[in-house]
DNA sequence: AAGCAACTATACGCTAGACAACATTCCCCG
DNA sequence: CGGGGAATGTTGTCTAGCGTATAGTTGCTT
């Protein structure tokens, strides 16, 4: 009927990145869970503190994560009550309102990041001599721009920077 | 406090990585739901379907999926439900029971299979020129070799074959 | 033969997130 | 002005899935 269908070298490859995905995913998770974070706490905070004034409204941190707007609603609920967000009042436009990074989450942060990075090193980055990893990297710049043209505009390769309102 | 820690190559190469991974699952997910499949019970087709005789016992399905066993138990008996799926007792092993692909379960799966190849072709395998998208299959390889090793004995480049008893 | 390990299924509680409905607010256009 | 439509955030409802514990059955080892 389909005499390995599945030894296209299409699925080998889409294999080979959701595998890599998946891995790394468990790592940082691991990692996250150790300073009380999960995976998506860690992205809200991560695009916030990178935002100007550590703040966004609601509507676009959903659209620069991979949640929808009541998905953010909830885990900023959730972040604020464990004090790591705030959210303020927008003074332009009373719809909105800002989900703003506490010092505590500013901090909660800081204590990720190190420990994050060397995961990345240790399991990705350092698996590949500086210029396997350009050519891997440019690879994925050359797909990421064609399936989420959207983060081409943006300041550099955020992950899913854009994702929603393109 | 962190001047930029976010423009760190080494969070470029996440992001991207994981860029390409949410792009590409949004669209498989679409294209998925158009045959009325979760990527979830997607993968579990795949996966029976790609073993000898078209089926696997329970554990092992749990273990070559992101599933726990009690989450293939619900999958399985979600599809079994829609036909897509039977249980059968194992001759061998009478603690065991093998969920085996139906004939309708087979023919869902050939129906989604060209929209998923092109697919890949149309935002991966085809951004690339032959030379490049070696380079990055390579890449992946050796960061997926590192990242999970048990994958390495496989028969090729399955995603997440053997995930869970390493 | 006996006890221990493995495999599956089930029930319970729990979390996360999507989707749709809702109230509020803004803004454009008549 | 003023009304209708769009945008924004929140809430209720629903599904999916995990984790744990429990049980029944069977296989294996000693």
């Amino acid at each position: 009927m389909n005499p390995n269908v599945f030894d296209d070298p299409r699925i080998t490859a889409v294999g080979l990145l959701f595998e890599v995905h998946a891995g790394l995913s468990a790592r940082f998770a691991a990692q996250l869970d150790e300073h009380g974070l999960s995976p998506v706490e860690f992205e809200v905070l991560t695009r916030l503190a990178r935002s100007p004034g550590a703040q966004l409204r609601m509507t676009d941190l959903a659209a620069q994560t991979s949640l929808s707007t009541s998905g953010v609603t909830r885990v900023v609920d959730r972040m604020e009550r464990d004090g790591l967000l705030t959210r303020r009042a927008c003074p332009s436009d009373r719809r909105s309102s800002y989900a703003v990074v506490t010092p505590a989450g500013l901090s909660r942060l800081d204590g990720c990041l190190p420990g994050h990075l060397q995961i990345i090193e240790d399991w990705f980055t350092g698996q590949l001599d500086p210029s396997a990893l350009d050519a891997v990297l440019d690879g994925l710049r050359r797909v990421r721009d064609a399936v989420n043209p959207c983060a081409t505009a943006g300041s550099g390769d955020d992950p899913e920077e854009g994702t929603g309102p393109c």
